[in-house]
DNA sequence: TAGCGTCGAGTAATCGATTACTCCCATCTT
DNA sequence: AAGATGGGAGTAATCGATTACTCGACGCTA
């Protein structure tokens, strides 16, 4: 990568001592953080006392409150989470586990998960799995260790180990892919009718070879756009061909390596239909450097409607889901389910919106 | 939004016991979760037995290992982090402060903070402040109550108030934008001088009225950037006038609406320097609104190299930020620290890399 | 064989909060 | 006035691990 650190400079310190929180503790002659003993030794009065008045469970006589009140200020006193969360067993934590915090999609999840937690006062732990099932089998692991609230996820395979999780009780909910190996809450998009209905819409607009490339095998998501696809091809009466279709990873890379193969082959497919809107980043650097047009030569629609979309000529049609929606329900669900564990598991599934954009309308055709 | 409910399915159920974890407890009778003493007890050995048989600080008989390692086993046993935490006033979590999940440049460096931390066995807490110093507050409050074991943020101002941290001396990094508030390590990027370079570069190619869409005023980046296009601006000999400059989020909309309105005066701008990709995505729209053609009409350049860049017809000129690398760097360095405080804080600036294509090309003037 | 060192395992203190329980005192009832 | 009631504060147990300290057994030396 071009990123050479420029200059360095050592020794930046700061003079005024408005901000500086060591101050204080020099003064006390301390070196130690400040305790709930510290704020009641300085009060005068028990930690019962302290811990009644902050949390305000039981009334506190106002001049004690008062008198706790100044002396957690005096002493910059933050209560120890960890201490509360052993004792109280439970933390304000949710984890979500993604594939991939670069994917458009996932943030656009992440988004609407953060916004839910958020508002109900809990914190997000992001994890990415890379799509590599012993790195999120870590994350689980850290999840069930750290005794997280819950678990938002969008599991690598169907077939995921969630073990440490379902022991300890753990509420979970999977977020665009299926979970197989666990019960738990699902917010899915109906992945198969949504491709089916892309292939359908480029077979009506004259595509004869219709290609796909789809995720990785195992994805849930990749599988049933996979067989959406072939649904359309039958629909619209065209015969399945493996030549026809490719399998790669999530990314530009993938999407680029794999439009290179099948735009070369002595038959091409005159369309493509692309799994993700990373992938089509370089599906469509594939057609610019082999001096193909989207739309005229190639019939492209993608999944993932991208902020860039419309800026391309001609611009992608696409088929968008409704990412930053499907976090905020996911994180619904799964607060919903740490209040009351004893709900039976739901699956809900969103439809998905085809919108067509000039990359599948065969304009010079 | 589009985002409607398809169909819910209720009572999904799972018939193997393979992956059921609760089918463990009920033959056991127990309702909770296995604790060290549980597992001592089975093994036939002290809690701190187990607790130096799974942590391997000092030898135990290999004997009572592995009736320990079985014990484990059958229990299904995940040690308590929070109790870990708590007696050994640490924890393996950081917090990464940014302003927006959705905004690649900040995902990007998520990104290298993530990988840099989990290589070293360290988890990511990822907070979105959104630009708002409120919920930023909120966030800097979290981590000091969990006690994570440091911080890298992007702070809204430069005098975000970060002393619930500085009190616990829990180690900051900032990345991006600078912390005045505090003396700690920063990664940035020289904003100014890469904004002058981009000015530059626009004058040299005979644009006359070069406008900027800028942050909003007290983001470090965002004055940093509108001083760099000033100190341009006089380098090139040209009058600098607030006429041609708009402050707005770092958004879609906001460039959208700031680039409608700097194009539609009677005098408008015949270049932009664009801020960020995300408002880059909005003075575009606005740009294809106003029937106008980057480099042609406007001479485009922005920072931040999105994926999408040169898919655009003419592609974008932009200033790219190793983003990645800052967020590695800022991690390594909070790592760092976390294992000595004592060193002096350091400020690292890396150098940003204009990359020239066609939106500033002037090609048909 | 007495004495010393080492190794390994158990006992119990500890981290810092929450909270069940107890106790005191003021107010109210009859 | 005696007893019932109840609000409010303190005492100490508790959450589940880690670890300082203690102690016994074993092997080695003089």
């Amino acid at each position: 990568m071009a990123a050479e650190a420029g200059q360095v400079t050592l020794g930046k310190s700061i003079t005024t001592t408005l901000w500086c929180g060591k101050g204080d503790f020099d003064e006390r002659g301390e070196d130690a953080v400040a305790t709930i003993s510290d704020v009641a030794a300085l009060a005068g009065v028990s930690t019962a006392t302290v811990s009644r008045a902050l949390n305000g469970k039981s009334t506190v006589d106002p001049v004690l409150a008062e008198r706790v009140a100044r002396a957690v200020a005096e002493l910059g006193y933050t209560p120890n989470g960890l201490a509360r969360s052993l004792r109280r067993r439970e933390t304000a934590v949710l984890a979500l586990i993604i594939s991939d915090v670069e994917n458009p999609f996932f943030t656009a999840i992440a988004r609407g998960v953060e916004d839910a937690a958020q508002a109900a006062g809990y914190s997000v732990m992001l994890c990415n799995s890379d799509e590599n099932t012993a790195k999120e089998r870590r994350y689980v692991e850290v999840a069930a260790q750290e005794r997280l609230a819950g678990v938002i996820m969008s599991p690598t395979t169907g077939e995921s180990d969630v073990r440490p999780l379902t022991t300890h009780r753990t509420p979970i909910v999977t977020v665009d892919r299926r979970l197989d190996s666990a019960d738990c809450d699902a917010v899915l998009l109906d992945s198969r009718a949504a491709a089916r209905e892309a292939v359908t819409h480029l077979a009506g607009n004259g595509y004869e070879r219709i290609g796909c490339i789809a995720g990785p095998p195992g994805v849930t998501t990749a599988d049933d756009r996979l067989d959406g696809y072939r649904d359309g091809l039958r629909a619209a009466g065209r015969k399945y061909s493996a030549k026809l279709v490719r399998r790669c990873e999530f990314r530009e890379a993938g999407g680029r390596e794999a439009a290179t193969q099948l735009l070369s082959r002595p038959d091409p497919p005159d369309a493509l239909l692309v799994s993700s809107s990373t992938m089509s980043v370089g599906v469509l650097q594939a057609l610019a450097e082999l001096g193909l047009r989207a739309g005229r030569d190639v019939g492209i629609v993608s999944f993932d409607d991208a902020p860039w979309a419309t800026l391309i000529l001609p611009a992608l049609t696409v088929v968008a889901q409704p990412a930053h929606a499907m976090g905020e329900l996911a994180a619904r669900l799964l607060l919903d389910r740490i209040g009351d564990g004893s709900r039976a598991t739901t699956t809900t599934t969103m439809a998905a919106q085809l919108i067509v954009r000039g990359s599948s309308a065969r304009s010079d055709a």
